[in-house]
RNA sequence: GUGGUUGUAGCUCAGCUGGUUAGAGCGCUGGUUUGUGGUGCCGGAAGUCGCGGGUUCGAAUCCCGUCUUCCACCCCA
């Protein structure tokens, strides 16, 4: 018999990780539920035209498709069938996909139920969804997002709102010094203006965001093999030297940004949140400008964030977020502007597992296990069990009346803290004999001082 | 999608240049004065060596393919 697997790039989970996750989701959801964001779910597969070309090329291509059913290559004719292009077929026998994340069925979601909707709309939504990457440390084929957005409002207060919020998240998870980066994508198309490289804005900022990873010769490299002028990367220069303070990159940007209005423009937006965070303070985290951010994806017109993990911690970002002006429009909903940030629960898992962040009392435990001495004995037992049931102790009654020996072990193996005897004796008696799992001490008791002692 | 890496009992791994019934630790299980676990002692079960081909008298060990793991690129949470 083949040892039945899991696909690559998805996982089990134990009760212990399960407990753990549920810490971290709690959180995230009072926090969410403290600024106002209300809850939705969305299907876990979308028609593959709602999800198609909102990625990207790259993002198609790590979409889940889902084959029809019935038998679906009968409807394929023989011309597509015999030129073996993918795309093509694809579209041919496969009509629905699996989620690629949550932001996009949002755009769907407002769409479609734009008539109950009252704006400003504040969702969150956690949920798992799907991409056909290869895995490796941190990256999964299926993983959960934690997303949080607002339509309908262009108030830069929401980008303010939103900063708070990570902070709030990562302060009440005791992750400290997490380093909120943000950006503004005018800022992006503002260089990209004034160095006269707007026709490859993408391929310019893409390459900036390599900068830490590949050095600033490495971006130069990358820029000039995407075609873009000796001349206009020399202009580039200064966003070489950015590590400044937030006011004087800002300055930096000014000057280098005068004749482009979209750039200033974009400056204007950062100048307001950074002034506005910096009256307001934040608890732990850090908020830094990154000239260099420039991840996320194409449909991001004003603010970018993305969250990376404490100095000192491999890890990939753990939140990313940002503004989008015309998201629904997609969709046919025109005008209505959108900004949100998403927390990545596995890999905020990770990093909290390899800093030890969890707190010891993470743990969905049973408190007290009773000893099953035969049937008899096992009623008497129940009669507790109920009624420490009732007052919220979680308890449990060993359900095979096996020996003792193994039934200790069963408690000490599943860390129960308490054990409680009752047999022959103690029922005539009525009453119980607990004892402490850790320190070994046992005494016989009534049910009320049982109770207290559990409590 | 590209390049590399990994895969041996439930878990972590050993197994030298191919040579008889493949090992260890932990775990599991039974026993160790049958109302007492976490430490000791004694015994036991458990692997068609990821899967499929090939080379060879003979392969866990060499070759090819495939899946899986992890890593880099790409991209991203």
């Amino acid at each position: 018999m083949k040892k039945p697997s899991i696909p690559k790039g998805t996982r089990d989970f134990t009760p212990q990780e399960v407990v753990k996750r549920t810490y971290i989701t709690d959180i995230i959801k009072r926090c969410f539920m403290s600024y106002g964001f209300q809850p939705i779910e969305t299907p876990s597969f979308e028609n593959s035209e709602t999800l198609m070309g909102k990625y990207g090329d790259e993002g198609d291509r790590l979409i889940f498709k889902i084959l029809n059913s019935g038998d679906f290559l009968r409807k394929v004719d023989d011309t597509t069938y015999s030129e073996k292009d993918a795309t093509k077929l694809t579209s041919k026998i496969s009509e629905k996909a699996l989620r690629y994340d949550l932001t996009v069925p949002f755009a769907r979601y407002v769409v479609q139920h734009q008539n109950e909707i009252t704006f400003p709309f504040k969702r969150y939504q956690i949920q798992p969804v799907w991409r056909a990457d290869r895995p490796q440390k941190g990256r999964f084929r299926e993983f959960f997002q934690c997303d949080a957005d607002v339509v309908g409002s262009d108030s830069l207060w929401q980008e303010v709102e939103f900063v708070q919020l990570y902070d709030a998240v990562f302060s009440a998870l005791n992750l400290k010094e997490v380093v909120i980066k943000m950006n503004n994508r005018k800022i992006l198309s503002g260089i990209a203006e004034v160095i006269g490289a707007e026709d490859k804005l993408i391929d310019f900022t893409v390459a900036l965001d390599k900068l830490d990873k590949i050095g600033e010769e490495g971006v130069k490299k990358e820029m000039l093999e995407k075609g873009i002028s000796e001349t206009a990367i020399e202009k580039l220069q200064p966003v070489f030297n950015n590590d400044g303070s937030a006011s004087e990159k800002l300055t930096l940007l000014k000057k280098l940004l005068d004749t482009s209005e979209t750039g200033l423009q974009g400056i204007k937006e950062l100048q307001f949140i950074i002034d506005a965070i910096e009256a307001l303070g934040l608890q732990s985290a850090n908020l830094e400008i990154d000239i260099t951010l420039a991840r996320g994806l194409n449909y991001y017109t004003g603010a970018i964030f993305e969250v990376a993990a404490p100095k000192g911690v491999d890890m990939g970002s753990i939140g990313g977020g940002g503004r989008y002006d015309d998201l629904t429009g997609i969709f046919g909903l025109k005008n209505v502007s959108g900004v949100g940030i998403s927390f990545g629960l596995d890999r905020i898992y990770l990093v909290l597992e390899e800093l030890n962040l969890f707190p010891a009392t993470v743990s969905a435990n049973t408190k007290v296990l009773f000893i099953n001495f035969g049937n008899k004995e096992s009623l008497y037992a129940m009669k507790a069990i109920s009624k420490l049931r009732g007052l919220d102790i979680t308890a449990e009654l060993y359900p095979d009346e096996a020996k003792m020996g193994k039934q200790m072990g069963y408690a000490d193996k599943r860390d129960i803290p308490f054990t409680v005897l009752a047999g022959d004796e103690e029922v005539k008696a009525n009453l119980y004999t607990l004892k402490n799992m850790k320190s070994g001490e046992q005494e016989k008791v009534t049910f009320d001082k049982l109770q207290n002692l559990l409590k």
